[in-house]
Parts: C-alpha cells; sequence; structure tokens
DNA sequence: CCTTGTTCCGGAGCGGGGTTCCGTTTGATC
DNA sequence: GATCAAACGGAACCCCGCTCCGGAACAAGG
C-alpha cells in the first residue's frame, strides 16, 4: 500500500489513476507528523495530536491511513524491512546458526525497545490491529523460522519451539520495557534463547 | 485497605469510625459483581457494567475503590495470597530449589492466564496502575527472591538474575496468552525458567 | 483563462467510556 | 421522631476515536 507514486495498486495490480499532488504531499507529511508523535508520545498517541503536528485535519489522517495499524506500519516498514533482511546476512557472519540466532533477535528486541508501546500494540488482542501483527508475523516469522531450522539442523538447539511462538515471546518481553528503568528486557530475552539449546 | 470490619485502618492503626452496614453491604456486592464481570469481559470491562451487575450507580464503584486497580487487587487478593504462600512450601516438598521455583511460575503463570487481560494491565507503564503493580510486586517478590536464592545457593543456577527481572519477564510472557488459541506462555516461561541453569 | 468534473480536505459532530459532582436518601444516634 | 453525617445514584463533563459532508484544490479540456 502507499507508493511513492500511487499509479498502480500493489494489492491487485490494476493501474488505478495517479494521486493528485496535494494528496501525495500530505501523506509524507503524516509520516513525518506520526514518527515525531510516536517518539514523544508513543505510538498512542492520540489522532489529534498526530493531526495538529502535520497541521491538517483528522478526516486527513483517516483517509490515507484508515487504521492506526495502517500508519504505524507505514511509519516502520523501512526498520523492518532491515531486520528482516538482516537476518540471512546473519546466518552467514556468525560462528553458529544458534550465534545468528541471538544477534537477529537482539536487532528485533533493540527495535522494538525503542518504540514507545510498539511492544505493547502488537499483541493481537488489542482490537483492530491485527493488521499490524499480521505484517510483523508475515515479515519476521519466516526469517526467524529460517535461522530456528538452521540452529535446529546443526543440533545445537532443541525442536519443539515454533518461530511464532518465539517472536511473539520476545514481543511480549518487550512490553514496556521503555518507560521503566527497573526493567531491562534484553538480559531475559538472552536468558530465553539460551535456555533453547539442548540440555546435553 | 478495606477491613472486613472497617473500625481500624490497616495503614496508620488509629481508629477510624466504623463503616455504615449499607456501605458494607455494597463493598461485598461489588467484590462479587466485579469478580462475575471479570471473568466474562476481562479486568477492562466498563465500568457502567460492573456499577449494573451490582445494581449500584457508578458513583459507588468510586467511592469504594477510587482506581480500578484497588478493585483487581481487591478481587483477586486471596489468589495472590495463596500463590505467596505456596512459596515456602514448595520449597521443603520439591528435591530442588530450581524444581520449586519452576513449579511456583508454574502456580504463578496458571493464575494469569486465567484473568483475561490481567497480564496486560500488570505492566507499569499503563499510568493510574502504579497499585495494581506495587501490590503484585510487594507480595510476589520477596517469595520468588526467597526461591532464587535457594536455587543459587545450591549452585543450580546462574547469580545474576533479580527476583523483579524475572517475576516481570514471566508476566511479560503471559500477555495475550488467552485470547489468542495459537499462543500458550508455559512453554516459553518454562524455556526462560531452563534459561536461568548455569551452562556447565 | 474559464469551466467542469473529480479528488481531497477540514473540522463539526456523534458515540462510548472514564471520572466528578451534588442533590437526595439512608443508617446511626439521641 | 428529629438530626446529621455517611453513602448513594446518575446526570454531566471531558477526552478520544471515528464519520460525514460542504467546500476548497487540483487536473483536464475548451
Amino acid at each position: 500500500m502507499s507508493d511513492s507514486d500511487g499509479s498502480v495498486s500493489k494489492e491487485t495490480g490494476r493501474p488505478g489513476r495517479p494521486k493528485r499532488t496535494d494528496a501525495r504531499r500530505n501523506e509524507k507529511t503524516l509520516l513525518d507528523a506520526a514518527a515525531t508523535v510516536f517518539v514523544t508520545s508513543g505510538v498512542d498517541a492520540p489522532v489529534r495530536d498526530i493531526a495538529a503536528e502535520a497541521g491538517v485535519g483528522v478526516g486527513t489522517i483517516y483517509r490515507h491511513f484508515p487504521t492506526r495499524a495502517d500508519l504505524i506500519v507505514a511509519v516502520y516498514r523501512h526498520q523492518v524491512e532491515a531486520c528482516a533482511g538482516a537476518g540471512p546476512a546473519l546466518l552467514e557472519s556468525s560462528a553458529t546458526p544458534h550465534a545468528a540466532l541471538r544477534e537477529w533477535i537482539g536487532l528485533f528486541v533493540d527495535f522494538l525497545v525503542t518504540k514507545h508501546g510498539l511492544a505493547g500494540v502488537l499483541q493481537s488482542d488489542n482490537a483492530g490491529f491485527e493488521t499490524l501483527h499480521a505484517y510483523f508475523l508475515d515479515r519476521l516469522v519466516p526469517v526467524c523460522s529460517q535461522l530456528l531450522d538452521a540452529a535446529v539442523a546443526s543440533g545445537e538447539i532443541r525442536t519443539d519451539v515454533e518461530a511464532y511462538a518465539l517472536m511473539r515471546g520476545v514481543g511480549n518481553l518487550c512490553v514496556g520495557a521503555d518507560s521503566d528503568p527497573r526493567y531491562d528486557a534484553r538480559p531475559l530475552v538472552d536468558l530465553l534463547v539460551t535456555g533453547l539449546r539442548q540440555p546435553r
């Protein structure tokens, strides 16, 4: 969704008429504004705040990004793609598949904990965020699965853990990791990854 | 807070005048109603729903339980106390301290995942729930710490994990464990506890 | 440049949920 | 029964997400 050009729809492939220039401009403005507001007020920031920051009406936000999840996905798409792309690379550059998995998960955690409240909203039980949930899963679970399979193949880890569950668990451990100085998710995530190793 | 009698304040010890009988009755009614509604609609259920279930006005709820956290704490106090009490008992009955820790955490997880949304609201980043957070921590962290110390003393586990972090992590892993049939927190919690073991 | 059709925008307004506030009721006391 | 503080109820208020429509901005053709 939301091509830089807008002359074709990515989902259908049908050639939709290109967007008007003011519409394209507003979309960019909105992404910048949302990114700014997300940093200071978290991803749950009131829609009106984002609209104010961008200098547009709330209607404009909903026209470009029907759900909050769409907006969040658009803002963080680049970083998620980068994270997904790093998976195979780490698999080659690391000493063992398990080490690659550990490092990749570290990247994911670093991404999550620097976005106020993102982890908290990644849970599917929050109605209306299925899109967000789905995007992260579609993009990252396959990568995680690849790393996991490699580690299984090399005999380093147990075989009874699904990529989905692992991603979900790591995401959960990051909930509230910002906003509470007493809590650092990283050591616990490491513990989890350590626990994956075969107990022999 | 909220004595059965009300003739003395637990915090100050000063003898406050006893509550009126209708007030005491309403408090009980409210606890029952809240417990019922929590089961079906989760701990985030609208205040008005709870009021309706109890057959009282919303003002009455706020008078007895100024914040939602107060209400939740009052509803689940018994179970939390039971969990806390089970710690020392398990330490005696189990084969090793690590086994006791594993079982105790299992109890805690069972408690959390059967309460819709409780885990999700246990995070301190949710403004207004510091009371809830504080109560769970005050009550359970010392118990966890005791088990953890015993396991450290017996040389079973590593020494660099704080009770607070562990409790927090386990709680986090339980977020959304209900409401998503694809996600079961227990195996991951087990992984975490396994990861505690000394890697030697 | 003007016209016309269309897209896009702004923000008032609706509904829902949390919280407060105050006039009324009720229990306790004498 | 009279008195008075405690407790109650729910209307009212505010904040927020989301919708909707009258009008402004744009693109295309005359």
